[in-house]
DNA sequence: CGTCTGACGATAT
DNA sequence: TATATCGCCAGAC
């Protein structure tokens, strides 16, 4: 038996799209929500792979914060689009993950 | 196949 | 609150 879960990517995306407008998950929460356990940098490299469908930028870290990878370019998108679905950020650029945050 | 890195998290200081 | 360190493990090289 497999004692460890196969790493499905296609269950992080899936749990990405259940993310409702509005909302966003933390990439620790859907590694739990998966049963990856504490295998959050890889949902991480999971939205690295993100396919079209997937609202990759309602998934930010623990602290609220945008990661950056290595465009800025990025970053700034996903907070025009956070915005754009009605998610606020303070002044240090975080969003209220108690507010915010995406509770299944 | 060994080593380094990393869209992270939790804990310690 | 910010910074440092460790744990976790799939890819890149």
């Amino acid at each position: 038996m497999q004692s460890v879960l196969p790493v499905n990517y296609k269950i992080i995306y899936e749990l990405a799209r259940q993310i409702p407008r509005g909302s966003v998950a933390t990439y620790g929460q859907l590694a739990r929500l998966a049963k990856w356990g504490r295998r959050a940098r890889h949902v991480g490299w999971a939205m690295h792979a993100c396919p079209d469908d997937v609202p990759w930028h309602r998934v930010i870290n623990a602290k609220g914060e945008i990661s950056r990878r290595a465009s800025s370019d990025h970053h700034e998108l996903q907070r025009l689009l956070l915005e754009a679905e009605g998610v606020e950020f303070d002044a240090r650029g975080r969003v209220d993950l108690g507010r915010f945050g995406w509770k299944p």
